[in-house]
DNA sequence: GTCTAACTTAACCATGTGGTTAAGTGTATG
DNA sequence: CATACACTTAACCACATGGTTAAGTTAGAC
């Protein structure tokens, strides 16, 4: 939410543009923290493949990962979604009005 | 904001993933409507360059091209950046201060 | 008709991406 | 200690991306 360096917002939205990515995002959404084979276990592609994946995701800072032994856990981190979502927040105005309730609940929460 | 078709997701997130075209969709967010020509002068690459980087902006709908006469004039749809803002959405949670009330409201939205 | 401006397409190049298989590095476990 | 497990790295491949210069359309201007 901090600094908003250019290229990090790059690597962000680079980072989301692919659906096995974006599925690996969902997981750890609803489920905090996960192995690496855990993560890579439904995926119809190598381990390896869904470790470039991981990386590219950590390179965003949109992941941690965390070794404990010999497995990995990774963490989501959806730090750098916010600054995206800031910069397409600008953009509300072009896509008509009425947006859903949630988002304008948040943004005239007056906290 | 209606068919989350993945790929056009892919599409939306990988067009915003260079800073050039969020520059040229800045562009066109201050200013409605512009010329090709008008859109490439502040960039310091050819003219080519940016024909491409409109054409990965309006492969992904986020721009629209209208010809009349020999000029064509490029006018921003934010239609797929709520798209793309509707996914972010939901990891809201994961940095937002107000998770507890956010959670709240939306489980206790009676709709 | 000719010229020129506005845009597009073509051909090429370097680099990045998403995948593979095979080999390597640690860390438990028997 | 040997072996297997969890992850990583290496080497390779096909294809996409972002850039270039050069050539091709098409529509006004002279």
């Amino acid at each position: 939410m901090v600094k908003l360096d250019d290229t990090e917002l790059d690597r962000t939205f680079a980072a989301l543009a692919d659906p096995t990515r974006r599925a690996l995002l969902a997981r750890l959404g609803s489920q905090d923290g996960a192995s690496v084979s855990e993560l890579a276990e439904p995926f119809p592609v190598s381990l390896p493949a869904i470790l470039k994946h991981l990386n590219v995701l950590s390179d965003a800072g949109l992941i941690t990962r965390q070794k404990t032994g010999r497995t990995v856990t990774c963490r989501l981190n959806a730090g750098p979604m916010a600054d995206a979502m800031a910069w397409l927040d600008h953009y509300q105005q072009f896509w008509s009005t009425r947006l859903d309730r949630l988002t304008e609940f948040v943004e005239n929460d007056p906290s």
